[in-house]
DNA sequence: ACCGTATTCGCAACGATTGTTGATTCGCAA
DNA sequence: TTGCGAATCAACAATCGTTGCGAATACGGT
């Protein structure tokens, strides 16, 4: 994502204006390294001013999205996570923990596809699924997702 | 996914029963090479067995991705996507009208990856998207992925 | 055939996200 | 500086996809 300056910029440029609660989430968002749920932004963002609305940071996010500045992504059921990260990289999921990390992959654009078909590719996305360092460390200590209560173990 | 015949089996050695609605699925999903919603699978099911509960397919849906029978998919915000093949491949996924198709990818195990810092990967996916061959001929006649209403074209 | 237990179904509930409406505020171009 | 359109908020309701619950039913090992 670009700084809060150049996006107020480019917001302006569009028609939308520069509200305080878009240049909170602009700075929130800028300075975040992670992969953050709406509901976090939120959380996050009602620490510095509160009263911000839920559906304010949903406009936002979705506006941001549009404008390319952030990327959406679907990694496992339930909320979406927005990546701030728009350069070319890819991610890594801990089947355990649910954390999302990234990861600069080399070798992309040399993967052997068959099958095209005329199909246009504009974007690759690459998702390792597996479990990291701190869930296989404490082996099941840290982990935060729970296994399916319903079937006996 | 294995034949009905063998999920039946494989279905009571862990304890699960084997029954008419059961059996319908497995079928279905047998003979399927897409990539259905619950919803659609629902639609189908109902179709040879009227009255079948959305509640009972979602239950073995979630039965047979325990199993490995079956690759639960999150390609897009929404709903889940099934897909009865899984053996190793790839997804190609259509951004105009959200259709998903498999492709073979060689040299996947040939990714340089920087950054694993101690993460296990377990699973390598692979996303194309991009636009397909249908909706590149019609240019926007066939697809139908509406755009936001909620803003000016 | 019997019986325990898994399964079914319908409905309610849930989490995530979006729509609505109306009053109020506020950004920003002219 | 002024005026218009946009954005916000509050307060819900609604939607979608999915799961929890409880009573009735049926599979399948013995």
């Amino acid at each position: 994502m670009r700084p809060p300056n150049e996006l107020s910029t480019a917001f302006r440029a569009i028609g939308l204006k520069v509200t305080p609660q878009r240049q909170v989430l602009f700075s929130l968002l800028h300075d975040h390294d992670g992969h953050p749920s709406a509901e976090s932004i939120h959380l996050a963002a009602s620490a510095v001013m509160p009263g911000i609305s839920l559906r304010t940071v949903y406009q936002t996010l979705n506006d941001l999205v549009a404008m390319g500045e952030l990327q959406q992504l679907q990694l496992t059921p339930g909320s979406s996570r927005f990546d701030p990260n728009v350069s070319d990289h890819h991610h890594l999921v801990c089947d355990r923990c649910g954390d999302v990390r990234d990861v600069y992959v080399g070798g992309v654009t040399g993967l052997e596809v068959q099958g095209l078909e005329g199909f246009s590719i504009a974007i690759t996305d690459v998702v390792f699924r597996g479990t990291c360092a701190t869930c296989l460390d404490g082996s099941s200590a840290t982990g935060t997702r729970t296994p399916d209560p319903t079937r006996p173990t």
